[in-house]
Formats: structure tokens, C-alpha cells, sequence
DNA sequence: CTGTCCTTTGTTTTT
DNA sequence: CAAAGGACAG
């Protein structure tokens, strides 16, 4: 290198480590990037400091894990570099722009529709209606629909998949799929897995297309590599054949996606993919104060199938790290609330500084309550709900299929909303017929007349909705907004929302009406952009996608989409077992390493201060039922400090005369109050103390007699007890349902 | 065909 | 406790 890094901004301030990362050029590289360790800064100095040295912006793909991380990297490099404008996107987005650009490769008209969660599983429940294997039926849409997902990602076609050997569910899936992909044909439309399985096979097979797409992408960047799946990974194998210029980031401890097909071994096995692999670890980490950062390396510490390794960091010891118990899930939310508040009152903190974290979004509703009750300002950080109700997603498929005139799943939605006369029946004779003749709905509704059995009131309303989209049609190249409002206005959606009497009505009325203003921004920022542009960027958009952080306001959202993300004062709630970890991932130990690791990556959030919180009792579907902590809790070290906040703690040190005996050791030990108690609850929970059934005690049940209990597993109202009977054998109850007298405590 | 009321059903995480 | 799906009357 020539210049000299004081006088260059994009080698300025960097470790020896960072800026050998930053400053390699040619050949693969592997950055192990711990949490906190300046990630963000090192990949946005990587790309500018490429294109200081001569590489055109054309030739560089960098690949990130949103769209929202994707728009920062731009602006910072942007800030480098002014006028640099290289690709920048996720993988999903990156296959859709590729599959339009290279449509015809696809065999797909470049305005397909992507079809989000909802429309895959019609797809898929018109597939199963369609298919003929017997057994079809003993599966849910939604377990067919992961079996082709997981196939999907896996590069499997149908036949292939079928082919496989395979359970009975792959067995069914399989024919499935092949009618699914079918229809998903006919409709011009793709789904998510699509987007990343059709390039990827693309690039596998067609050696033409993989040498045009490589020869474009001279170096290729990846982050939260350890979050790839296959197809994404044969998609970044494919893409660097050629040139080898291939750098990925990630860090094995916080892979959070296996669920979703993502392989940690993509990571692991870098070194061996690209046998010339240089490899720079950053362990240095710049966020967090000691105490966070200990408490967290200590818990993933407990993870088996881990390569060993610390994070150091020069910041303070700071605050320790604290573990809260409350009573219940109401209480935890409210005193929250308080504590927060007392901080911004005291100009502790502001309320951007504050992060909520939570495992599943139904635990979001009890903040949200308590946020509203004390006047806290905050932002639910999930997708981009707005487009997600009703009326916007109506007016929507309208957009769609004006787009995409074959989509029958948007034909199937908006046909009949504002009510046009059209039932269910109708809809099947006008399938009957689009099917007989390959043609879509609507342009079998263009012909109704000759649809044997609809008439009167169905046939007209058919024709009229088929000449709506006829003449919408003429305004496709308008300003997106400018769509939107015709469509409003000519299909009758906005007159039926505002003759409506139902007073929800106003409000839907209001949110189609910030509908055209967010189509407006969004034409406004870049006039090039079409309606397709806006569809594909609403279906795309990841959660923290929708998150304003200029705002200042309290962020709430689950672990998983925190990744990435910092804040100052971080609680995780209801860190409780069968929540966090959760229960489907209790019978694994690998799916154990995954909490773990998702427990890890909500904790190397915090950057001052950090609370885990537990109550004793949590609401769930309507009832209340006792909560165990989590096992992750005894694993911290012993520093953290644990507070009792449970009102019945204070009011009980007095009280005995129920159980004696703490139901885990390390919570007895650990917990700072001061005498064990087992409380009552100031809620209605059922007979027996679920915390009291383990396995091992020996039980009385009304009808079966004495028993003893085998297993106990589940949450809340699932938690489920196996028993054992003297003379009835083997019997499973629901543990909050059941009414059992313990004999003999194990 | 439409709207309403009632039953059933279900909950991890998401591009 | 909700949302979603099914049954039924108008």
C-alpha cells in the first residue's frame, strides 16, 4: 500500500487486525468477527478501500443480512467514497433482481410475482387439493410446505426430491411440490426459497450464465456468512469460481438460523472450501463493559460443539449484570416501564438507549400495554405490519395483478373486496375453466360468458372486475401513488370504507390513504422506481427493515432481530424455561446450542447495561401458570446479581406454611432472598404446583390411583406429565388440568 | 351470496 | 385469548 493510513480516512483508526482485513485484496478471506468487534467498520472500509485501489464499483457484490444493513453499508461508503455505486443487497433481493434481469433464463415473465408466507400456503393448499396420492390429507399445508422449503434449499427439483429417499411426509411433499411449482408457473409468480434456489441451480448447471455472472462479480463480500444455507452457499461458491476474490464474515457463536435451513458448517468448512483461505479473527470487541461481556461468554462457554475462544475488551468493568424476578409477566412489564422511565426522568438515559428483547412476539403485548399505561414511547420492531393489514394487503393484490396479470392468488383476493356478488362457487366453476383452458382467472373472468354455470350476479360481477383491470392496465406506467389512488377510487374500495358504518372502517380508510404516501416517499427518493420496485420492496423487507432508530423511542422486537443491532441498556424478558430456551428446542442439545447462542446474541447487544428477566408466573393463551427459570440463568457467572422484585418475596419472608423447598438448587443458592419459599401466587393457577412435578415423584390421581411420573415437558398450557401407574400403566396428562395429590417428593 | 355468530385451533424464531 | 374457519339464517 502506498498511501499512508493517517492520511487516509479508510485506513484511519483501525487494529493491525482490521486493517489487514480491510487491506487484503486477492484470494479468499475468512473474517471471524466476534460480537462488538467493529464488524460493520471493517466490510464498508473493505469495499472502499477496493475501489480506492482501482477496482470499478461494477465488479463488487457485498452481500449483507438486510435490506436495512444493506442501505447503511451504501451510505457509509457512499460517505468514503461519494458517486461509488456498487451492489449492495441481501441474497433474496439480489436472486429477484438477477431473475428479472435474466428472466427468460428462469423462464419466468420479469414482472413475477413473489409471494410472501400467506400466498405460499394457498398455493400449497390448492396444490393439495389438486394432488392424488393418498395420504396427503394427514399432513398440515404448513408441514408440507417446510418439507418443500427444506427441499428447496437443499437444490432439490421435485423429481430429485422424490427420488430421495424419503418418510412418508417427503414422500407426499414431493408430489406436492411438483403440482405447487405448477401452479407458482402458471401464475408467473416465485417464492422465497425460490429466490435463492433458482439462481443457485441456475449457476450449478449453466456454466454460460455462471461464467457471465462471475466475470461481473470480480469480488464478492458476505455477511453473517454463519447464517447461509446451501443454496446461498452454491450461489457464493458459484459466483467466485473464477476470480477466488471471495471475503465472508461471521462468527460461529451467533448462527440463529438453523430452523430456516442455514448450515454453521458453511463457516467451519471455509478453510476448506478455499484451501488458500487467509483467515483474520477479530476478537477484539468495542462495545460492551466487561461485566456484559463476561456474563455472555460465559453462558456460550457451555456450548459442546463450539471452537474454543474469548472476547477481550479495554472498556470499563461497568455495571454488573443483573437478573430480575417479578411475579408475573404484568408486573415484569410494568416495573420495566417504571425503570425506564425513572432513568429518562433522572437524564440517566434517553429512550432510544433502551432495548426490550423477547424470544417469541407474543410476549411484545404486555410491554406494549405497559408502555402505553405509562406514556413511554416505543416501536415494535416487526416487518412492516402496516402492510400487513387487511385493507393495505387488498389493495396490494390489486397492484399485483396489474402487474402480473396472471396471478391468480392476487385475482383470488382482490376479485371479490369491495363485495361483487362472487362466492366460493362461483370461483371453483371460473378455476374449472381457467384450468381446462391454461389460462389465469382473470382472463377467464375477461371471458365469462363462456364459462358453463355462472351467471346472473357472479358473471357480471366477473366481467366488470375483469374490464376494472383492463382499464387500470392502461395507467401500469404511472407514478406508483398515482396507481394506487385510481385503484382506490375505481374499484369502489375507498366509497365502501367511507359509506361503511363499522367505525374501524375510518381507520382502515386512513391506512389506505397512508398507503399512497408511502408509495409517494418512495418514488420520491428515486424516480426511476415502478410499481414492481415497490411490491418487491414491501414483500422483501425484513423486520428491523421497518425499524426507526432516529426516533426516539423505547425498541421492542425478539432476539432474532436483534442481531446485529446495538444498544446501551438492554432486558430480554421472560428468560424462563420452555420460553428461552424454548420448548421445541429442549429435546435436542443441538437445538439447546442454539438458544444458547440466540441468549448470546440478544446479551452482546448491551453495551452499558444488561437485565434478565424472569417472573414467577406467566400469562399464556389466557391462563396463568407457574414459570421455571431458565437453565441459562444458573449457567451466568456468579458476579451477576439477582434481585428479587416479586412482591410476594418481600411479603412472604414471613410466611410459611407452604412448600419449603426451592424447586432448583442453583436457584435457591443463587437468588438473594432470603429464606426459600415456594409462594402462593396472587393469581389463579391450577391445583398442584406444575414446578412440583418432576420426574421420579411418586403421585395420587383420582381414577388411576398411584403412579409415578416418568417425564414432565412443555410450557404453559402444554406442559404435559407422563405417569406411570401401578395396575393402569403409561398415562399423559396436561399438568395444569390434571389433579394429582404427591405422595413422595424425589 | 353475504354477513354474523359460534366453534375450533393454536404459538418460535423469518427472508 | 385471539384469530381463523365453519355453520347457518337472511
Amino acid at each position: 500500500m502506498t498511501e499512508l493510513s493517517a492520511n487516509n480516512p479508510i485506513l484511519a483508526d483501525l487494529t493491525p487486525e482490521q486493517a489487514d482485513a480491510v487491506q487484503h485484496m486477492e484470494g479468499p478471506l475468512l473474517i471471524l468477527a466476534g460480537a462488538g468487534s467493529g464488524k460493520t467498520r471493517v466490510i464498508t472500509r473493505r469495499v472502499a478501500h477496493l475501489l480506492q485501489q482501482g477496482v470499478k464499483p461494477y465488479n463488487v457484490l457485498a452481500i449483507t443480512f438486510t435490506n436495512k444493513a444493506a442501505q447503511e453499508m451504501r451510505q457509509r461508503i457512499d460517505t468514503l467514497l461519494p458517486g461509488n455505486r456498487v451492489w449492495i443487497s441481501t441474497f433474496h433481493s439480489f436472486g429477484a433482481r438477477i431473475m428479472r434481469q435474466y428472466a427468460e433464463h428462469f423462464d419466468l415473465d420479469k414482472n413475477f410475482t413473489i409471494y410472501d408466507m400467506d400466498d405460499r400456503l394457498k398455493v400449497i393448499k390448492i396444490a393439495m387439493d389438486a394432488v392424488t396420492v393418498p395420504g396427503v390429507e394427514k399432513f398440515t399445508p404448513d408441514r408440507i410446505g417446510n418439507a418443500i422449503s427444506r427441499a428447496k434449499n437443499q437444490l432439490l427439483t421435485p423429481d430429485a426430491f422424490y427420488r430421495q429417499e424419503n418418510d412418508f411426509l417427503g414422500q407426499i411433499a414431493s408430489h406436492v411440490y411438483a403440482i405447487y411449482q405448477k401452479k407458482l408457473k402458471e401464475a408467473n409468480a416465485v417464492d422465497f426459497d425460490d429466490l435463492l434456489f433458482m439462481p443457485a441451480l441456475a449457476l450449478q448447471t449453466n456454466e454460460d450464465f455462471r461464467n457471465t455472472l462471475d466475470a461481473r462479480f470480480k469480488y464478492i463480500l458476505i455477511d453473517e456468512y454463519q447464517d447461509t444455507n446451501q443454496a446461498q452457499y452454491i450461489m457464493a461458491r458459484f459466483l467466485s469460481k473464477a476470480s477466488q476474490n471471495i471475503c465472508v464474515v461471521g462468527d460461529p457463536d451467533q448462527s440463529i438460523y438453523k430452523w430456516r435451513g442455514s448450515d454453521i458448517r458453511n463457516i467451519l468448512d471455509f478453510e476448506r472450501d478455499f484451501p488458500k483461505a487467509k483467515v483474520i479473527t477479530l476478537d477484539r470487541n468495542y462495545r460492551s463493559t466487561k461485566s456484559i461481556l463476561h456474563a455472555a461468554s460465559t453462558l456460550i462457554s457451555r456450548n459442546k460443539n463450539r471452537k474454543k475462544k474469548g472476547l477481550i475488551t479495554d472498556n470499563p468493568e461497568g455495571e454488573a449484570v443483573k437478573v430480575l424476578t417479578f411475579d408475573s409477566g404484568l408486573d415484569e412489564a410494568d416495573q420495566i416501564a417504571r425503570q425506564i422511565k425513572d432513568k429518562v426522568a433522572s437524564e440517566k438515559a434517553s429512550y432510544r438507549d433502551f432495548a426490550i428483547f423477547v424470544r417469541m412476539n407474543a410476549l411484545t403485548r404486555t410491554i406494549e400495554s405497559a408502555f402505553i399505561k405509562n406514556g413511554i414511547p416505543y416501536q415494535i420492531v416487526k416487518g412492516l405490519a402496516f402492510f400487513e393489514r387487511k385493507e393495505n394487503k387488498d389493495i396490494l393484490a390489486y397492484l399485483r395483478l396489474l402487474v402480473n396479470p396472471q396471478d391468480n392468488i392476487s385475482f383470488l383476493r382482490a376479485v371479490n373486496e369491495p363485495a361483487r356478488g362472487i362466492g366460493k362457487v362461483s370461483l371453483e366453476h371460473l378455476s374449472g375453466f381457467a384450468e381446462q383452458h391454461q389460462i389465469g382467472l382473470l382472463r377467464a373472468a375477461a371471458n365469462v360468458e363462456k364459462v358453463p354455470n355462472i351467471k346472473g350476479k357472479a358473471a357480471k360481477g366477473l366481467k366488470e372486475f375483469a374490464q376494472l383491470m383492463h382499464v387500470l392496465r392502461e395507467h401500469i406506467e404511472d407514478k406508483p401513488h398515482e396507481v394506487i389512488q385510481l385503484v382506490l377510487e375505481q374499484s369502489g374500495y375507498r366509497a365502501m370504507l367511507k359509506d361503511s358504518r363499522d367505525p374501524e372502517d375510518e381507520e382502515r380508510l386512513a391506512n389506505v390513504e397512508e398507503l399512497i404516501t408511502a408509495a409517494m416517499q418512495f418514488y420520491n427518493e428515486d424516480g426511476e422506481r415502478t410499481i414492481t420496485d415497490f411490491l418487491e420492496q414491501i414483500t422483501l423487507a425484513s423486520d428491523v427493515d421497518g425499524w426507526d432508530e432516529k426516533q426516539d423511542h423505547v425498541s421492542v422486537m425478539t432476539l432474532h432481530a436483534s442481531k446485529g443491532l446495538e444498544f446501551p441498556i438492554v432486558y430480554i424478558l421472560a428468560v424462563e424455561e420452555g420460553i428461552l430456551p424454548h420448548e421445541r428446542s429442549l429435546q435436542k442439545d443441538e437445538d439447546i446450542e442454539e438458544e444458547r447462542r440466540l441468549a448470546y446474541v440478544g446479551m452482546t447487544r448491551a453495551m452499558r447495561e444488561l437485565f434478565l428477566c424472569n417472573s414467577k408466573v406467566r400469562e399464556f393463551r389466557g391462563q396463568s401458570l407457574y414459570a421455571i427459570p431458565s437453565s441459562f440463568l444458573g449457567e451466568l457467572p456468579e458476579e451477576v446479581q439477582r434481585q428479587d422484585l416479586s412482591i410476594s418475596s418481600q411479603r412472604m419472608a414471613s410466611y410459611s406454611g407452604f412448600g419449603t423447598k426451592a424447586p432448583f438448587d442453583w436457584n435457591k443458592a443463587a437468588f438473594t432472598s432470603s429464606s426459600a419459599k415456594v409462594s402462593p401466587s396472587p393469581v389463579q393457577v391450577g391445583d398442584t404446583l406444575s414446578e412440583e412435578l418432576r420426574p421420579g415423584t411418586i403421585v395420587q390421581h383420582e381414577g388411576y390411583g398411584i403412579g409415578q411420573i416418568l417425564d414432565v415437558n412443555g410450557f404453559g398450557a402444554l406442559r404435559k406429565v407422563k405417569i406411570r401407574f401401578a395396575t393402569q400403566g403409561d398415562k399423559t396428562f396436561v399438568a395444569d388440568k390434571v389433579k394429582l395429590k404427591i405422595v413422595n417428593k424425589k
